[in-house]
DNA sequence: ATGAAAGCTCAAGTCAGGTTTAGATCAAGC
DNA sequence: GCTTGATCTAAACCTGACTTGAGCTTTCAT
């Protein structure tokens, strides 16, 4: 069987289903690493639709780029995240979604009791000064809208 | 009572706990409006200090700034949103959490079964396809990693 | 040997939700 | 009247996760 040990960046995104421009992407942030062949272009080894699966697995449990690339980057020599790493890292997530959804179920619980309360007053609201914001994630920067609560003085 | 009708924009900052300039930024986005004075000054009414309020609060709640400005623009002539509104509104916020917490909760199963799995495979891995997150890429229904899956979930 | 497909680099653009900066002007207390 | 602090505008900058474009080069099947 001939099957080569190496993949274009191409077939890298198509198994993945990951854009050949994210992938590169990747390798520029140092989450995957690619070797070159005589003419620049790269190839990849096999483990690193494994790796590449492990960014995206990841991702959508809600670690960050940055985040990944240091779990990566704990990882001995380049090595493929296995199933030992997987378990360790994904314990990890399970707290980390138990969290969302904690805050999440408490913050509807704030807004039972203001429906039809209508107070819209950050003073008393009970729904804004709860702490714990509801961890989404999604597209373009959360800015933490942090503790300037403690500032806001008597509302009308 | 001397206390005048209009506020100034440090005073609504101070009174929301928004910076200034995040409210210049809702201004231009069109979520609030402003009067000015002869020299150019914005001044607010009282009532505005309510519209940011509810604008942080549907924030929390997750509603992007366009989709409060949807709601906001819907109220009748640049009212401020009042106990109906609210109610109308946060009645289907309240289906939205839920939904973010069904989802989460789905997840977490998942996420449990695939703790000690280690699969990391994107063709076998139910977490990673319960998001389906199709390539869309080139021609053929891939399911990523096709049809040399078994190679690469020979690390377990 | 050739022509299309795929790849390369580097720069810049995108979106959200703002913040920062610069230089000028306004409002108000003494 | 003067000074000080608040505001003004416009434009640039920020993060994150990528995409897009321009202009060339490599690879591969025929």
């Amino acid at each position: 069987m001939h099957r080569t040990d190496l993949i274009s960046i191409g077939e890298l995104a198509a198994r993945t289903g990951v854009a050949v421009s994210a992938i590169r992407f990747y390798e520029a942030k140092g989450l995957i690493e690619a070797l070159r062949t005589r003419g620049g272009q790269r190839r990849f080894l096999r483990a690193d639709i494994r790796r590449v699966s492990f960014i995206l697995i990841a991702q959508q449990m809600g670690l960050s780029l940055e985040e990944i690339g240091a779990e990566l980057a704990r990882l001995p020599a380049g090595r493929t995240p296995n199933a030992a790493d997987w378990t360790r890292i994904s314990t990890a997530l399970r707290a980390r979604i138990d969290a969302q959804i904690a805050a999440l179920t408490r913050t509807r619980g704030l807004l039972d009791q203001c429906i039809g309360c209508g107070c819209l007053s950050l003073k008393k609201c009970r729904l804004y000064n709860a702490q714990d914001k509801a961890a989404q994630r999604g597209a373009g920067p959360r800015y933490v809208l942090g503790d300037r609560a403690g500032e806001i003085a008597e509302v009308v």
